[in-house]
DNA sequence: CCATTAAGATACT
DNA sequence: AGTATCTTAATGG
């Protein structure tokens, strides 16, 4: 069994490597991630990396959906980004660069399967590969361009529009229209609270967007 | 049944 | 928007 899934593999990143349409790496590298990468899966809601963990990989989703937090010092978490297939975790690729312990932590928001490449591998490859060198800095712009949309929801407050995205991409994410998960839970994401997460989803659901039922929120086709 | 807990309501900041 | 408090409703023993 673990052959097969040695096999498999390589046509995971052939996948891969085309769906991010630009220069697909090269087959050497190809090989490389082949030998190198270190497979993982997750369940839904499993932790896949805590906050202060010192990083010595980084992961690249193969499949599933991840979503990276920021929890301040004892009450609060914040949403930061989420990582889909073929990303990999721009906090991640700076804690590597200067071997500093995970301000981050990371949560498998649906089943997924991760690929974990070694540190030392990792910096290998930027100097050997264009096209991994290429995946990477492109990757961490596009994480840092996420980030600077969630700092400035938080910051213009605009509270009604990040619940709206966010239930918007748990949608697209699970593959459904029916969310099950609580008000406390949207609150704790966003760092808000329960009363008025329920407010918003009342007036959300007074404009025919969603329905809500105990433990499960469902998503009209309306935007 | 009862205990637990999600969610609604109200009022105040 | 957020907090505090109380009430109601669903769920699982």
């Amino acid at each position: 069994m673990a052959t097969s899934k040695c096999l498999n593999i390589q046509a995971i990143i052939l996948n891969l490597s085309q769906t991010l349409e630009e220069s697909s790496f090269e087959p050497a590298l190809l090989e490389a991630i082949n030998r190198d990468g270190i497979r993982k899966r997750y369940k839904a809601d499993a932790v896949i990396l805590e906050a202060g963990t010192l990083v010595n990989s980084l992961p690249l989703v193969l499949e599933g959906a991840i979503r990276v937090m920021r929890r301040d010092e004892e009450d609060g978490e914040l949403l930061l980004y989420y990582l889909e297939a073929g990303e990999t975790c721009a906090a991640t690729i700076s804690c590597c660069m200067g071997n500093q312990r995970s301000n981050i932590h990371a949560i498998a928001e649906t089943d997924c399967e991760v690929l974990f490449i070694p540190i030392q591998r990792m910096d290998e490859w930027v100097a050997k590969y264009p096209s991994w060198r290429n995946f990477i800095f492109r990757s961490f712009s596009e994480r840092f361009d996420e980030l600077l949309g969630a700092v400035d929801s938080v910051a213009f407050g605009g509270l009604e529009e990040r619940l709206s995205n966010l239930l918007r991409d748990k949608a697209l994410f699970h593959n459904t229209n029916s969310l099950s998960i609580t008000h406390q839970q949207l609150a704790e994401e966003l760092h808000s609270s329960r009363v008025v997460i329920s407010r918003l989803l009342k007036s959300f659901e007074q404009l025919g967007k969603i329905r809500i039922h105990r433990n499960r929120i469902e998503l009209l086709n309306k935007s």
